[in-house]
DNA sequence: CTATGGCACGGATT
DNA sequence: AATCCGTGCCATAG
């Protein structure tokens, strides 16, 4: 009797797989490695049968590797196309030196040291003694996406210190590097970081006012309603809300901007990285699609003979509860990568120019004709790309989302002419410049360029050429 | 009169 | 179904 009993749930949690865990296996495509992980280690913690081990194994050979990513296959490759490799995500605390040797360049983006310490290591200079103590425990006590989860003055109290202490380190932690780290809210997350731009002088306006006063008619797009009551043009205040959405995290945590001009190193964890290919110039671009954790996620082998063994019904029940849990997320979690993987491979080997050039090098290309070459729903690749980012390997890191941007190219092409123009060009020139690069717009598109650029119009932009010999 | 910005519509994308 | 994006037309500023 109990035999038949193992046997039915497993047979029954495979031949259940298509329809009810897709949507599982949709959720967990959804997210960011970062996500990933948390929802990871909440199933590990609630589920004995689920363990890692601390082995990577090459996806495409199988052997158990060192590093990533995997030398022989790196070496057997031929140049047929990017070799994507699905990676455990590099950990956090003490592993900083066995993984730096495959991270060729620019290393101010990554250092695996973790957020706490790489905030702390900002603030800690201008803080004495006591105040140290506050940042510590305020970081310590952020949730996933950094926001911090307590009130000033319970913190207050429950270290014993001053509330006017513990404000000032949070206005410090907040303007640390992941900018709005422990906020309390997206609200006031969004308003720390737009304030930081500000600073720099590449603000806007606007997006201020629609943080406070309109956050409830900019959640429902509720543009008109703001342009009226602001006494400016909805255009404006479209502009100021792509501005947002644009240059602007909600979750501090995973700040990413991929405004061109402000190239300061930005500290992010990717989702996805390229590299060129370490072993040949020419070679294959290498790719990794990082997912939780490090090693690899499996049924504990030795909970699943222990549960053969059981007598008591109960228990055992129970316990195949857990094995059928394991082995569905198990399996929602490699398809989830799978996807990953195949639907990032087909992006870089579509994109080659563009990682390795410059904007003008995007070629367009819409979610939908992905979808229909890898045979998903486009509502998948939606999910996939929606949210994560890529790290390029000129080390900037942008949304994957930016790959499907239609009028990426065009707009460098606006800023090119522009920054070669010997006098001010009118949009109209522009636009019939363009025709030159094989772009055909409306005047009125240059115009919207221009001002997502961030380029005056023709007459205030002067040019100071002359003055030459 | 010319160059731009405002608004709204329609088709494409998600 | 909800959004995004490019455009055309019109108003206005210079």
């Amino acid at each position: 009797m109990p035999r038949t009993m193992t046997t039915q749930v497993q047979s029954a949690s495979q031949r259940q797989m298509p329809a009810a865990h897709l949507t599982r296996t949709m959720q967990l495509l959804e997210k960011t490695c970062t996500d990933l992980d948390s929802e990871l280690s909440n199933e590990i913690n609630d589920n004995p049968a689920l363990e890692m081990v601390d082995e990577m194994r090459c996806p495409d050979c199988k052997r158990v590797i060192r590093t990533f990513p995997c030398q022989i296959c790196l070496n057997q490759h031929g140049a047929a196309g990017p070799i994507v490799y699905v990676a455990p995500r590099r950990q956090n605390h003490s592993a900083a030196s066995d993984s730096e040797e495959y991270l060729s360049n620019d290393n101010r983006i990554r250092n695996p040291e973790s957020l706490a310490e790489h905030v702390l290591k900002q603030v800690a200079p201008s803080l004495d003694k006591q105040e140290r103590g506050v940042a510590e425990y305020i970081l310590a006590r952020l949730d996933e996406h950094g926001f911090l989860l307590e009130h000033t003055a319970e913190i207050a109290s429950y270290l014993r210190v001053r509330i006017s202490t513990v404000k000032k380190v949070l206005e410090l932690l907040r303007r640390a590097d992941p900018v709005g780290i422990a906020s309390e809210n997206v609200t006031e997350c969004l308003l720390t970081q737009l304030e930081v731009l500000d600073k720099d002088g590449m603000g806007n306006p606007l997006a201020h006012d629609l943080l406070t006063e309109f956050w409830e008619q900019l959640g429902r797009r509720d543009f008109g309603a703001i342009a009226r009551k602001r006494h400016v043009s909805v255009e404006s205040v479209k502009l100021a809300a792509q501005f947002i959405k644009r240059n602007l995290s909600p979750y501090p945590s995973q700040a990413h901007w991929n405004n061109a001009e402000s190239a300061s190193g930005r500290y992010f964890r990717p989702d996805v990285e390229v590299q060129k290919n370490p072993h040949a110039e020419d070679g294959p671009l290498v790719v990794q699609v990082f997912t939780a954790a490090r090693g690899s996620l499996r049924v504990n082998p030795t909970v699943r003979d222990m549960v053969k063994r059981i007598e008591e019904p109960e228990k055992k029940d129970e316990w195949s509860a857990y094995l059928e849990r394991a082995a569905l997320f198990v399996k929602c979690m490699r398809q989830r990568d799978n996807a990953m993987r195949r639907i990032v491979r087909l992006i870089v080997k579509r994109q080659p120019a563009f990682i390795l050039g410059d904007d003008s090098d995007l070629i367009p290309m819409t979610r939908a004709e992905l979808a229909e070459e890898l045979e998903l729903h486009e509502s998948t690749i939606s999910r996939a790309v929606a949210s994560k980012t890529i790290c390029l390997p000129n080390g900037r890191i942008i949304p994957l989302s930016l790959f499907f941007d239609r009028s990426l190219a065009v707009r460098a092409a606006v800023r090119k002419i522009v920054n070669d123009e010997e006098k001010a060009m009118t949009d109209e020139q522009i636009a019939t410049k363009l025709v030159d690069y094989g772009y055909k717009v409306a005047r009125r598109t240059v115009a919207k360029y221009r001002s997502m650029l961030g380029i005056l119009p023709a007459n205030l932009r002067a040019r100071q050429l002359p003055r030459a010999a």
